[in-house]
DNA sequence: ACAATTTAGTTACAATTGTAACTAATCTGA
DNA sequence: TCAGATTAGTTACAATTGTAACTAAATTGT
């Protein structure tokens, strides 16, 4: 019998999500750190300079959904092991224009081919019609979570 | 161009994974704590002894995916709120049955519905077919999380 | 039977993360 | 122009979480 006023925590989405989340987490942030010395906001800050140089930190943090405070840490650390560079904005003096160093490039370099790997090895098995309905999934349930947020007041 | 050496965060698996379970727990976190007092942990703690009661702690813990440090301030805490009560067990005087008082099981009774509609509305505009994706793809992902695990030495 | 090991659970401490308050620079509108 | 509000980023502190060491009980193998 189903209980209907019982909750199968196992099958609970923001459980099963959690669980997910922290264990992939958790393997990552051990194979970054091992190899790289590099945290998880590290990688984020790494990765989103990367892509796009010259970003600010309050654009860093858009784009990576990292508070301000989360991304001035990584930002510091990565200032100290020479990863980044920043320079005052002509423009604005209150913000920093962040750049990857030759060093950043370098780990940079290193590290995407691992996280697409490790992405590649967790997506093995899934089929492609399953691959696309997954990112269907997370992009609705992302819209949808934001949307509704804590004022579920119900 | 789509850079063949630079990685697209947005749609990197592991941080699309992150950043929603991030909104999600915040959001279910902020409104188990308003409503019920009542923190994740704790919560995890009471839906397991809600399903299964007498449960020793490492027990729950396994249920859980929480460690044992977690799962002993949880019940620490459930226990002063009186939400949670422990036995020594007869057979192995080390470990303790734990259950839901009955103030416990109001609580539970009140959580479950809540979390049950959160979740529906999460799902809401997730074609059926799409959600049994979701569940295979998520169910798929933690098998092979935990088998590649951190030793992804590649 | 009992020394050595294992297991349950807690406690103490370290590291990480979140929150609030702060400084400095810019923007806004009377 | 300049007082008040806003924004960027940092710092200080509180709360949460992880790690290691610990106590007590049970189990194991001789």
């Amino acid at each position: 019998m189903a209980r209907r006023n019982t909750l199968r925590l196992e099958s609970f989405l923001p459980y099963r999500l959690s669980v997910l989340t922290n264990v992939v987490s958790t393997a990552i942030a051990a194979s970054y750190a091992r190899r790289f010395k590099l945290s998880i906001p590290e990688w984020r800050v790494l990765a989103v300079l990367g892509q796009t140089p010259e970003l600010s930190a309050a654009q860093v943090s858009l784009r990576t959904a990292m508070d301000k405070v989360a991304v001035s840490r990584a930002v510091a650390s990565l200032l100290r092991t020479r990863r980044v560079s920043r320079a005052i904005s002509a423009s604005d003096r209150r913000c920093f224009a962040l750049s990857l160093t030759a060093a950043g490039h370098q780990v940079y370099a290193e590290v995407v081919p691992v996280a697409r790997s490790y992405e590649r090895a967790l997506l093995r098995g899934l089929r492609l019609n399953d691959r696309r309905a997954l990112d269907r999934a997370l992009r609705l349930l992302l819209r949808r979570a934001s949307v509704i947020g804590p004022a579920h007041a119900n």
